[in-house]
DNA sequence: CGAGTAGTTGACGATTGTCAAGATGGGTGG
DNA sequence: CCACCCATCTTGACAATCGTCAACTACTCG
């Protein structure tokens, strides 16, 4: 993902040309709605490993949507260091938490270099009171959000270590795929550390967890380059009926 | 709570007239527009314990506003049992993540005797592209839920058992007093069966922390009426920093 | 009043975290 | 191009938190 070279001259694409356009956009706007849109949208600036999109406390001003790259979201706690809310993929929108409050409750940070679309929420509002379909698609994208991040109370709520990092590589694979990459063999953009900050899990058990995996031929792991060898059985310790079943064999 | 008398000739108020009014609707809705949302609300519906607001999987129709007594929200798992992702009290809605894909992806249960007000998610949003103060209302109520959900991930992340039952019971003190009921003394709806299960925790911890607690003077419990006594100590078991220095002495 | 559900308590064990030491590898500068 | 360095990762030993199991109590509701 890392060395996926986009030309220059592509960097600068309109949302109508974008490849992404139908999970960012609405179905059925008019050419001249996606117009009104794009000339609203900041298209495709770069962040670098480790730059900040906006920090916990900052005045809240705008979505952002990862283009290519990945961000993650965090809350900083005083002293225990950050907890990872969030790893968000090409496709995905980051920000959502800031509209309540009008700061953001959390900071995002850019994994890798990561292009962004940036839209101004207050001017991408006006506009979904003028294009249904757009208000919608922004409720919709709300709602989401809320869905997975319910998936995510129910990951820490219920699976053990396992699980939860099946589910997690499961989750990735997923969402790769829908953009037309890989589900069996990919790149992790985040560390060992992150993973089990995300996962609710020391480092050494996403570490251990690896080489488990491994032995039993579910997934190739070399740093963070990622194979999944056997996807079914890795779906069906996530599913916890099945899942206790296989804990005895594992 | 569950004695709280409710004139019948006063169930049928209309928004105009809600002491909850300041919660679900924006401020600068003239009165005109005040009446065309009560138009689209159905007022105090009442559900009693155990009846179901919606089940996972059913159509998403409507969003449900809790006036009073309380609701629990929850995904069934295949043999997990539930896993409950919310407790919503007075002025807090339900139902928002259905929107995403016309279903709802979580079931809803009142905790006790129960009145909503319901509002056809279809019908509103065409009010919200009318009145721009009642959108950016319903984007912050989104917005506001997806908040509050980072907060419970960083709880199930990064706390332990103390710290979480304290930070519930603060959450659910502050929300009440929000309400205009006591902060230090409230009776709790949802069984210890259910706080485990939100927190993450088996039933018997909860137990153990109950008893632990309230040995150190931080609470009077018996059974569902619990009185906080020490508010400041709570609150700084779930300041983390303090939280470290407090456990040695617990 | 009786039965069943919810809550409590204790004993025990397993999962997972912590600590510490060592290995690996990417990146940088000579 | 090589070598060194630092961050990341791995691995093992040990400990602690919390879950499980089981028995018992106490409400609540019909």
């Amino acid at each position: 993902m890392k060395d996926t070279v986009i030309p220059l001259d592509r960097l600068r694409l309109a949302c109508k040309e974008c490849g992404l356009a139908t999970l960012c956009l609405p179905m059925g706007l008019t050419s001249d709605d996606v117009n009104k849109l794009s000339s609203v949208i900041q298209t495709n600036r770069i962040y670098h490993r480790g730059d900040v999109l906006f920090r916990n406390g900052d005045n809240f001003a705008k979505l952002y949507v990862v283009k290519s790259g990945s961000v993650k979201s965090f809350t900083e706690q005083a002293e225990t260091g950050e907890q990872i809310l969030g790893f968000h993929l090409p496709g995905e929108v980051v920000g959502l938490d800031g509209v309540a409050s009008n700061l953001h409750q959390s900071s995002a940070v850019a994994l890798e270099t990561t292009a962004c679309c940036e839209m101004p929420f207050g001017q991408l509002e006006k506009l979904t009171a003028q294009i249904p379909s757009l208000q919608h698609h922004l409720y919709r994208l709300f709602s989401k959000e809320i869905g997975q991040e319910n998936q995510m109370l129910t990951l820490l709520g219920r699976f053990n270590a396992e699980q939860r990092l099946a589910a997690f590589l499961l989750s990735i694979s997923t969402r790769l795929n829908q953009r037309g990459l890989s589900a069996t063999e990919f790149q992790l953009s985040m560390s060992r550390s992150e993973i089990g900050n995300y996962l609710g899990l020391a480092v050494e058990t996403i570490s251990r967890l690896f080489r488990k995996f491994q032995e039993h031929g579910l997934v190739e792991a070399d740093r963070k380059r990622v194979k999944i060898t056997n996807y079914q059985q890795l779906t069906s310790m996530v599913d916890e009926h099945e899942a206790n079943c296989l804990r005895h064999r594992l």
